[in-house]
DNA sequence: CAGTGGTCTAGACCACACC
DNA sequence: GTGTGGTCTAGACCACTGT
């Protein structure tokens, strides 16, 4: 007889492992945990089954399971505390959390998104521009400016730049791939990115392009984008309907 | 005579443990690279001096300094390649994801907010924020309504919704603390929380209660957060004077 | 008190990049 | 090859939680 409540799950399903593979045995275990939860097979508020036993089940070492269960709680899936468990969290929680992955990418909603080039240059870099790129002023930078589309309406005007001597972007590329999409294929290593999200009243020239009114208000979004080295490889500057957009994402360990 | 060469960082000052101290090994080693990085004695492309030798010369073990190491990975301070070595990321990107804590926050810009509370009140659930506070409907829910300014001048008017039988909030709390300092303070374990951040004109009111003209924009943002439980903790529904406020936010591995 | 996660050690083998 | 980080093992002790 325990004293104390059982785990509510003995363990998800049964886990398989394949130590012929290439892939981390961590991860084989946290991905098919992910999937447990994600299935539902372990509800909300549920225990699991403590690291050692479960690392014990498996045949692995306590290392492997603990960086298996921390693959989980930087997802955001289980919450552990010491002295008591790892409990799955809500599936509302859950859920809401999924949402961060698309950011700026509505392709997910079944929106069926379209992208149309309407300019593709090379210019001399202006002075702000090539600052933020980090070239010299009037050193040539591909210039980009594509109308994105969402169910035909138009969403937003996305223009971007960058820099000529890193690698080669072909404007048939964009018109079917995503950007960074493109910059990873050509073997850039994307590192980390910051944006600013802000509004105002959209110009005429704006209002007209977008569909809307002539008083309406668009979000606007500037990214910089950096590589492993530190090299600026995208700077865009991009404004959207803001009766037909919104950024969404979600925030962990607050 | 070593074929390669040798790392530009022997060891950044000189680290020192304190083995008696409650805070883990790694974290000691972790901040005081953290440190050095960020004062510039690591210079951006620098390499580091490998895991396995500097787990070394600092008598610790190599898992130990793996775990620093994987610190300063997550931050995206430093960048790792197999084969290669552990490289300082760029300060030009390093100053850009600092930038990521403060989000919603410009008490750190110098701006010195002040933030007026306008209305504070217990009253009935609507459906809708119900609904979103996971509380049966016309059960009683907190309100709050607060005025933020920033050298003076309004900027935004933030309105939240919290549950009433998990803590308790006090109006003068508010009124010199942030919400999320309040909280955690009652022993709310913050998890998670999702936003949407939209823009629109402002209305008459709104456009008079921050000081904007007539027709200008607004940004909204909507906030939901989550406890350890899954439990819905505070709900908040935010304008913004467009003209004078913008969300800045940085993403790391894209 | 028993059970949990958090930390730490001292080894080992492997995959990969560069020379 | 040689050196790097990535993975894995089999133990150990501690801090915290709930009974």
């Amino acid at each position: 007889m325990s004293r104390r409540p059982a785990p509510d799950a003995t363990v998800a399903k049964a886990i398989t492992l394949d130590r012929a593979s290439p892939v981390p045995l961590y991860y084989q275990v946290a991905q098919q945990l992910e999937h447990s939860i994600e299935a539902g097979d372990l509800t909300p508020g549920m225990r699991l089954v403590n690291e050692i036993e479960l690392a014990d089940l498996l045949g692995l070492s306590r290392p492997t399971m603990r960086k298996a269960m921390e693959y989980l709680v930087d997802k955001g899936l289980v919450v552990r505390q010491r002295g008591v468990g790892t409990r799955v969290v809500s599936p509302k929680v859950r859920r809401s959390l999924e949402l961060t992955s698309l950011f700026d990418d509505l392709a997910e909603a079944g929106l069926k998104p379209s992208t149309e080039v309407l300019s593709f240059a090379t210019i001399p870099a202006t002075p702000e521009v090539a600052g933020i790129l980090m070239v010299p002023a009037d050193s040539p930078v591909i210039s980009v400016v594509r109308l994105r589309r969402a169910l035909g309406q138009p969403i937003a005007r996305l223009t971007n730049y960058l820099p000529t001597d890193r690698f080669v972007i072909t404007e048939v590329g964009l018109a079917c791939e995503g950007l960074y999409q493109l910059l990873r294929r050509a073997g850039v290593q994307l590192h980390s990115a910051t944006q600013t999200i802000g509004g105002r009243l959209a110009t005429p020239d704006e209002a007209r392009l977008l569909g809307e009114p002539r008083s309406s208000a668009v979000l606007t979004m500037q990214r910089t984008a950096y590589d492993d080295h530190g090299i600026v490889v995208e700077y865009g500057d991009h404004i959207y309907a803001a009766a037909r957009y919104s950024f969404q994402m979600s925030l962990l360990s607050l």
